[in-house]
DNA sequence: CAAATTTACGAAATCGGTTTCGTGTTGACA
DNA sequence: TGTCAACACGAAACCGATTTCGTAAATTTG
């Protein structure tokens, strides 16, 4: 086992001390020619590379970013990372990965080991347990510590920091306005419980589209999912009823509820239309294609580390949280039909 | 801003010296009780961590994973991922995740940076580009520098380490036999170009396949994709010719080639049967769903840590590089005919 | 030629911890 | 009452770098 060369071993082999070793690697002016020549012959020679520890203690910063996550096996995480590590690589920062999966205490665990000097500043979408027992303290402890954060995707108002989200309503209630033009009347709803609040603000966007359509909201047509059970038996009871219209607020559920529509015969989008959220590869290779709104996982990500970013290199600025909404968009495709 | 507190600041504060609050917060029996109950309850009041750069610097270990991907919004990678972070966070350590978006340049420079302290091992799979040029001097600095490496999936021979690999040439294997078996007889093979050598060898398996039951390989019906040109355009020239089933080294593929053939008119699986690799989301959801051959990127992420921290930890072991072949599974779907 | 300035380098502090070793005080025991 | 062990704590080295400051020797300047 070859040991390693430290600043320390080249200043005794060459006869200089650390300091010149240290200024000449550098080249600092101070330091003669020859032997700053000496010393970054041996260095390169051996293959020298400065311990990036010893540098992160002296100078008070990692240029590392943790990021925080529910699940990584997901279209839309996985694209705000790509995001998150393509701003964070071209200004020189790496990105360090955990996940909370959807669990509270691994949150509040990883939250603490990484808040002890490891990163230079944390993005984090919130947990769906977290959500539900609505308990943010570890948030807090943080901002204490000027720990520079960014929320995402999943955030809350109560912690004041900077925060991406996507026009949660607006998209609800873009796909929603989109199926009442081209004729839908009676459109189920398959959403997640209310305490995950890109769930409720979505349907907030669905029932305000109804709204203005004059269309009463039928409580009937809205599912809560319980991700616990099984997806595909809770939807089947939407179809019990008659619908000409689903809007699933993301991909999995409009996966299975196309595929029960397909079972039970009925034809997409002629005798239904659905739409789903989270422009994966579902919806792109499922046949007939998926129409849905395109989150922007990737300008999500970038924005977040974005702002992050500049948190970390500007700590002097005053503390007034910005928040970027990104608009989705609606993504046609053979799912939906149009009235024309 | 508050200022962070340190064992210094709480050394001051109390009147003692550092040793002692060190000694006293690890609940050394060289501490009196009653200094001890003042320190850390002093030490509890202000939240006090300990900084984690200080320790890894002293203990010249990062508890820290390196993991290289060409990608990540990509259903296997992003599972192997999460088996890697499955295993890693519960032996107490974190990973960096680090992407060379299959380019050589990219992985060099990452490589570099992350074997200079940061992380105690590293977890890579090889970019596309590397794999095609043949370089790599970047892999055997690392060994040089006695940093424990594991490559996973994309591996090549020549760098002496331990790796976790997919039996490729048993899955190329196992999935053509399971075709002829069914009856197919002019079997398409959608495969990457012959550099990347994961596509090589499920090449390897299906040749293997043919040979055994007399059929003669036609190597009209093997396309090599060029990832830089439009794949479907691509694979539409497969079915000029006369087919009745076709084998994709990955779901993208199957799943462009499924949409060819419906759009052809073909039924499947009575007129032709698809079978795909990685069992993602698409071969799940599509319909009718892919036939795959499971990869089990779980699996796969687990052992690649398992090996890479029984390295770290046990550093004195001499070097016999182990190779563990996870077997692949078929998953049968509704892409395939049964003969029965 | 003496004084002032440069040049070229080293000593030591610092980042935030841990750990070894030493030492003053106490109490027990012969 | 002298000796020795146990106790409780501090000084200092160390991990691997950077950086400020000091200084001897060489060079320039008046």
């Amino acid at each position: 086992m070859k040991k390693k060369i430290t600043i320390k071993t080249i200043a005794k082999e060459l006869g200089v001390s650390t300091s010149t070793v240290s200024k000449a690697l550098k080249d600092s002016h101070e330091i003669g020619k020859e032997t700053k020549d000496k010393i970054q012959a041996f260095a390169n020679y051996y293959n020298y590379k400065p311990n990036s520890l010893a540098l992160q203690l002296r100078n008070k910063k990692t240029k590392v970013i943790g990021v925080i996550l529910p699940k990584i096996v997901h279209h839309f995480f996985s694209t705000v990372i790509k995001g998150i590590e393509a701003v964070a690589s071209e200004k020189g920062y790496h990105i360090m990965v955990c996940f909370s999966n959807e669990n509270y205490k691994k949150e509040v665990e990883t939250l603490r080991v990484l808040s002890n000097g490891s990163v230079d500043g944390l993005i984090v979408s919130i947990a769906n347990e977290t959500l539900e027992n609505k308990d943010f303290n570890h948030f807090f402890e943080l901002l204490d510590d000027d720990i520079p954060l960014v929320l995402f995707d999943r955030v809350v108002d109560d912690i004041s920091c900077d925060k991406v989200v996507v026009d949660d309503v607006g998209a609800g209630y873009k796909a929603t306005k989109y199926l009442i033009k081209n004729g839908c009347k009676k459109i189920a709803l398959i959403t997640t419980p209310n305490h995950v609040n890109v769930g409720t603000l979505r349907r907030l966007g669905y029932e305000k589209a109804l709204i203005e359509s004059y269309i009463k909201t039928d409580r009937s047509l809205i599912l809560e999912i319980n991700e616990k059970e099984n997806i595909k038996n809770q939807i089947e009871k939407v179809f019990e009823q008659e619908i000409d219209a689903l809007f699933a607020v993301n991909e999995i559920y409009a996966a299975n509820s196309m595929r029960i529509a397909k079972e039970k015969g009925m034809h997409i989008p002629n005798d239904i239309s659905i739409i789903g959220f989270t422009d994966g590869l579902i919806s792109e290779y499922s046949s007939p294609s998926i129409t849905t709104i395109a989150q922007h996982g990737f300008t999500m990500g970038k924005q977040a580390v974005e702002l992050l970013i500049e948190r970390i290199e500007n700590k002097a600025d005053f503390f007034t949280p910005k928040k970027i909404v990104i608009s989705s968009d609606l993504k046609l495709r053979e799912s939906t039909k149009t009235s024309s």
